[in-house]
DNA sequence: AAAATTCTTTATCATTTTGGTCGAGTATCT
DNA sequence: AGATACTCGACCAAAATGATAAAGAATTTT
């Protein structure tokens, strides 16, 4: 029931790009040492949710990244679907990745029953919590005191 | 976000066991037989249930496997826990598991907020959730045909 | 135009996990 | 004794995970 590192790393440099949608662009040698992720791996990632439409960039002197919608429009539960797959414990009752089980009659089966409520409620949650509410709750949380993750280095 | 099928064939067994409790023991090969589920993978994971106090069993000519206790008093989360571990996306909000995670400050960590929320909504369905009642949903998702899984061939 | 910067693309790779098989052994019943 | 059925440990192939690396393409600065 695990979420990846690379799917964590994904929101990580989400809640960087949404702190700082009102720059320009954020380069990826900036999240990853705000965030400490090696910076070749988060390439990936960065170009993987760029292909997703969650992100665009430029390239060059003072390029870099930036979210393609504003933050309030991009739900927790499109990042993980797209960086991780299915929301669903199993895929016999996952909504976009459905596929049927090895099950003997998937329609009687007793599992799928509780697993499509467990399915439910992790997808009621992250697809209501966007990156801007996301944001939100790192500012909060961070209180008064330096807020390092608001400024570009 | 997956459960493996290795958790999946457990609770599989489980639900054979649940409905065969006023069987003495039911057979390896039963189990393996009624759900689809390979023999020899099948023996490793009772005997994992079995180390953890799930199940009991009895060797040689009409032996077999049945739980240990009654089946109202196992919860899949029990169950997940022991072949699939944490039960929550992430182990820092894991309440079993737990394990500090590589972000800068866990305190302050937003991802950590939601995840925890995630993490209770699968534990609280999960808890609540018993062999027993496992085995009552998939009698009444059967209905009033012929109940293959209540019998031993 | 050249140089520096920064993203892009594709390949590669070590390690771990997953899903499973196998064989020899031990307990139990007939 | 023989058949049955669980037990224990080793082993194995394939896939996923968590990266690293190199060559390239675009953009800006000098």
């Amino acid at each position: 029931m695990k979420l990846s590192v690379r799917g964590e790393y994904a929101l990580r440099a989400l809640i960087v790009l949404g702190l700082n949608y009102h720059q320009p662009v954020v380069r990826i040698q900036t999240i990853s040492q705000l965030q400490n992720i090696p910076k070749r791996f988060l390439e990936q990632i960065l170009n993987d949710l760029k292909s997703a439409g969650m992100l665009e960039s430029r390239r060059g002197v003072g390029g870099g990244y930036r979210l393609k919608k504003p933050p309030e429009q991009i739900t927790l539960a499109e990042v993980i679907r797209h960086v991780e797959g299915p929301l669903a414990p199993v895929s016999c009752v996952s909504e976009k990745f459905y596929e049927c089980c090895s099950c003997p009659d998937e329609q009687k089966c007793g599992i799928r029953s509780v697993m499509k409520e467990v399915r439910d409620a992790i997808a009621r949650i992250l697809t209501e919590v966007t990156v801007a509410q996301l944001c939100e709750r790192v500012k909060k949380l961070q209180g008064e005191h330096s807020n390092p993750l608001d400024y570009i280095i």
